[in-house]
DNA sequence: TTGAAAGCGCTACCAC
DNA sequence: GTGGTAGCGCTTTCAA
């Protein structure tokens, strides 16, 4: 490279990397670009963080189940925000990695930055990754870590609003959907938690319902509806209560007459069932906070932790409840 | 922390990285691991494959729009096994980034593989990322490109099955939904064409018909559905498919009878809906065999490009078609 | 069995 | 303006 365009590899770096504090003149740095497009050339991203001392890495987990649009859309505008403050934003995908192994794993890449959705990391990861040079860590969960900076997207507010308005409607008996698909208890036991909270000092009761996102597993819960006697059901979310609300009609009950039903992400197909399906429409930060908190943090380190709540629950209420 | 435990760093990197070729003495091991848990010693990935000359990262770009189910879990496989053959995969967000722009910016990484889905990627940036050291690349997509792998991803076997069958149900007049959003052309058109290859030499009318994700949308296209004169549609996927069929049930239109509704990618929701919905069920590769692809492509990158037909497409009859 | 040292690609400092 | 060069953290060869 350097070779190519007669000159040293001092004078290649000054030219690709526009360095203001050394003028070179127009005639080499020509020189450069040709011989830099001939070549393909593209810079060592290693060798370059490793002699800088840092990179501009910001690294989350890869999602280890299917996420919705919401959380795709956010993903979508957070790495969007990001990259134009000129950060890279890479998921690694730590599959089967828990707690501190999977903290290491990502320490060896030496991110500038760390977010974490959900509540995977514990204190000790922490300290790895800060100690490993990591200027940030975020976490987006239910929970704040200790060190680290803190999105508490707090999902007990959901199953709240979902409990209320039913208690609300007149509802007393009510069922929560528990799903028993693996990943999904950090979301699930907070909003169970949150109807709890909602209809607590009332007469109101609150059963909690394992459900399988399968047909025969809602065809089971369905049979056993009227045994449990229950009068509305806050159905974890939209899809769930689909599934759910299926088995009920077909078991011969009727939404909302004989049983309520509530889910929760605002989605499409709620719109679309017949009676229409009411939901928790949930808010999640915007992209651009987000990277402006973890750009915050990275220039200034030193600061103390941030704690903010960003997750807004609201009810649409339908047809359903 | 060579210091700490008193050898040199030599002494630790044998230790730490198990170096058989090297016999180090018991006492000795302890002492570096036990400095090394001490000091919460974490590796550093750039600097190791900047002296080895290659890393065992493989590279994907993140999807940049919302992926169902059947995806999320294709790519939790593939992590999975490339993870067990010890590459570490990772996700680049390169939002806004096209060509070989994108591939430059990948290419800055030095991945040893890189794994393209979609139709994103041109010759030229294949050859930059194999001039910048990728032993293997491989794209995920409708067609072959110059140089790389290819597992054929072939959507027209999609639009293929669901017009065959349509047409043997004794359907004629046969609409295709074609998504407005962005992102979804590479497969749409590909499906679109299918149904049209399915028909093509018979006295059948294919008509595209754009829809948005939305009610409004799906409300109007329905309005115009009698003057349209078709009697059945493939309606791109499921969630289109409700949509559609939704707006067709509200406008007084009966499905199947007046018009059959086929989607595709065997959704739980299909099951769920009345009539139960008749889909394409589409049949990814496994991980565990795209992870073996890589790996035999970075052993052996000298190889000619394999390119391999991996979408299986079966029609579900169910009750809408 | 262990240590010394070279060098991967890059940038930043200093000398010319 | 430009080039020489040290050194980021690591592995690996060679020597002790």
């Amino acid at each position: 490279m350097a070779r190519l365009a007669g000159v040293s590899r001092a004078t290649v770096s000054y030219v690709l990397n526009n360095t203001s504090a050394v003028r070179i003149s127009e005639p080499t740095r020509r020189r450069v670009h040709e011989a830099a497009k001939e070549l393909g050339y593209v810079p060592h991203a290693a060798a370059r963080s490793l002699r800088a001392g840092h990179s501009r890495m910001v690294l989350m987990p890869a999602p280890s189940f299917p996420v919705g649009p919401l959380y795709s859309q956010f993903l979508g505008d957070l790495q969007m925000a990001l990259g134009r403050l000129d950060y890279t934003v890479v998921q690694h995908g730590s599959v089967g990695l828990h707690g501190d192994e999977a903290a290491r794993a990502w320490a060896e890449l030496r991110p500038v930055a760390v977010l974490m959705p959900g509540s995977g990391l514990c204190p000790k990861g922490v300290t790895v990754l800060k100690r490993s040079g990591a200027r940030a860590v975020v976490t987006l969960g239910p929970e704040a870590v200790e060190g680290a900076h803190a999105l508490l997207m707090d999902h007990e507010a959901v199953g709240y609003s979902a409990g209320a308005h039913l208690h609300e409607r007149g509802r007393r008996r009510i069922g929560v959907v528990v799903p028993e698909e693996d990943g999904l208890e950090s979301f699930s036991a907070p909003r169970l938690e949150g109807v709890r909270r909602a209809l607590h000092g009332t007469d109101a009761t609150v059963t909690a319902l394992p459900l399988a996102y399968e047909e025969k597993s809602a065809a089971g819960l369905a049979a056993r509806w009227r045994a449990l006697g229950l009068d509305a059901v806050f159905a974890y979310n939209d899809e769930y209560a689909m599934l759910l609300m299926r088995a009920l009609q077909d078991e011969g009950l009727r939404v909302p007459t004989d049983t309520a039903v509530i889910g929760a992400d605002d989605l499409m197909l709620g719109r679309l069932l017949r009676p229409r399906l009411s939901t928790v429409h949930i808010e999640l930060p915007s992209g651009r906070e987000l990277a402006e908190l973890v750009d915050r943090a990275v220039r200034n380190p030193g600061a103390a932790p941030e704690t903010h709540k960003v997750l807004g629950a609201s009810v649409v209420h339908r047809e359903s409840s």
